[in-house]
DNA sequence: ATTATCTATAGATCTATAGATAATGC
DNA sequence: ATTATCTATAGATCTATAGATAATGC
């Protein structure tokens, strides 16, 4: 919402003034993405508060005014970073599959190339947890955030549920809730000690109680396969967190 | 392991030095208690790296420096405060109840004694989350303390299984991790948006899914009432944390 | 001519130390 | 006499702005 994006770019500046636009350098986009990664680098190392302008100039080796000139202020530069995450999330994942099996599953999955990017998920783990102040520039971007993706997750709940695949007893929204919280929980242990924990499993584990034939992998007719052998026990507590998924593309 | 506490106070000083000790004034406990409250407030909302000694000092009513003749350093008063909180914790909890099950039951309670506590809530998460750098402070505190109360909340479902009391299939530590990860995820959603989540509630929840009998509060024999009765599903995606169990006492 | 980048600098803050002064306890 | 607290200040940092200079694109 801060920095326009590429394509909004050249789009937006003609009509704003009469006079004969020239648009930017060719390195300036290749600039801007320089000045990202290194934010991503320091904000994820240190949170946003602490990280400091000089840190993220010093990587990129330029000026703080240099810096500057692209982002106008510290916080501009945080929701630039946080907007281009979610760009790059949305080219890479689909929360709106059809199945709703298949979407927790790629969830899971997700965590797993998380896994490998321990920087990303430094990056939303910190600024997540820092941004719960309502002072904090990121804090209603992270509520949206969370909104957004409890929705989602809640949906493929809810598709899961139609497919009669659902375990009896079990709420969408509330599996929801704790889908993402757990993602979100294991990802603080997994940064403080890796060896303690498999992200991935530990939700796959979790999405195989909840849903019936879980483990059947593109079986159309997995229920049929299984018919009730499965009995219900209802858990509120499985998740995929939001940090998580912005986590998962890089 | 900073700072001493109360009773260590005049054993050590004795032994130390063949001179007379004299002891601090009697105000100096008071005022000691006045700086971590109010570092605890600071730390909660800036986190560590962010909140400044001039802020605590200000909320004490006290000059910086005169704040640090008790706590030498910014980092010293973070452990201070944390050993402090640690201390309190143990006057209140006793993770060794002899029944895994009541421990569990406690520890989904506990949730919501922290519920009522946001500022405590807070300052875990945020502190957990910024501890995940190694060069932070309090690192090695909260890898240990992860490590703690993952052994302790293991113990409790290895103690709910002796009885006969865990769902097949479920694994004792798998179970811990994921109770922990569950609260510390739920907290996070719960600081961004409190009507989101009822942390106890979906503990409990979880619990009951893991745990035959788990509402039948004190009966002794439940396992026998219940018989087989519920079926196992394997979950490994429950838990308490660290930090809602600090958060739990104030 | 426009855009990027730099130097210089203002104005805040922050942690920590040194040394002086005020208050308390034996 | 010992302990608590204050004033003053050093020495780092940090964000941000102003104005100058360098580089690029039409």
């Amino acid at each position: 919402m801060t920095e326009k994006t590429s394509a909004a770019d050249k789009a937006e500046t003609a009509p704003t003034r009469a006079r004969k636009p020239r648009g930017e350098y060719a390195k300036s986009k290749e600039t801007r993405t320089a000045i990202l990664d290194a934010a991503l680098e320091v904000f994820a190392q240190s949170g946003y508060r602490a990280g400091s302008l000089r840190e993220v100039a010093e990587r990129v080796g330029m000026s703080e005014a240099g810096l500057l000139h692209h982002f106008r202020s510290k916080s501009a530069l945080l929701l630039a970073l946080l907007d281009h995450r979610d760009n790059l999330s949305r080219e890479r994942v689909d929360f709106d599959v059809p199945d709703g099996v298949e979407a927790l599953r790629a969830l899971a999955e997700l965590a797993r190339f998380n896994a490998a990017q321990p920087g990303i998920v430094e990056l939303y783990t910190t600024l997540s947890a820092e941004a719960t102040a309502p002072s904090h520039p990121a804090h209603d971007y992270f509520v949206n955030r969370y909104e957004y993706v409890r929705t989602s997750v809640t949906g493929s709940f809810e598709r899961a549920a139609a497919a009669g695949r659902l375990v009896d007893g079990v709420d969408p929204g509330r599996a929801a809730v704790a889908t993402i919280a757990l993602m979100d929980g294991l990802q603080v242990q997994w940064l403080l000690d890796p060896e303690s924990t498999d992200m991935a499993e530990a939700l796959h584990e979790v999405f195989r109680s909840l849903i019936r034939g879980y483990d059947l992998v593109g079986i159309e007719n997995a229920l049929d396969v299984l018919g009730g052998q499965t009995t219900g026990s209802s858990i509120a507590s499985d998740g995929a967190s939001p940090e998580a998924i912005d986590a998962a593309e890089a």
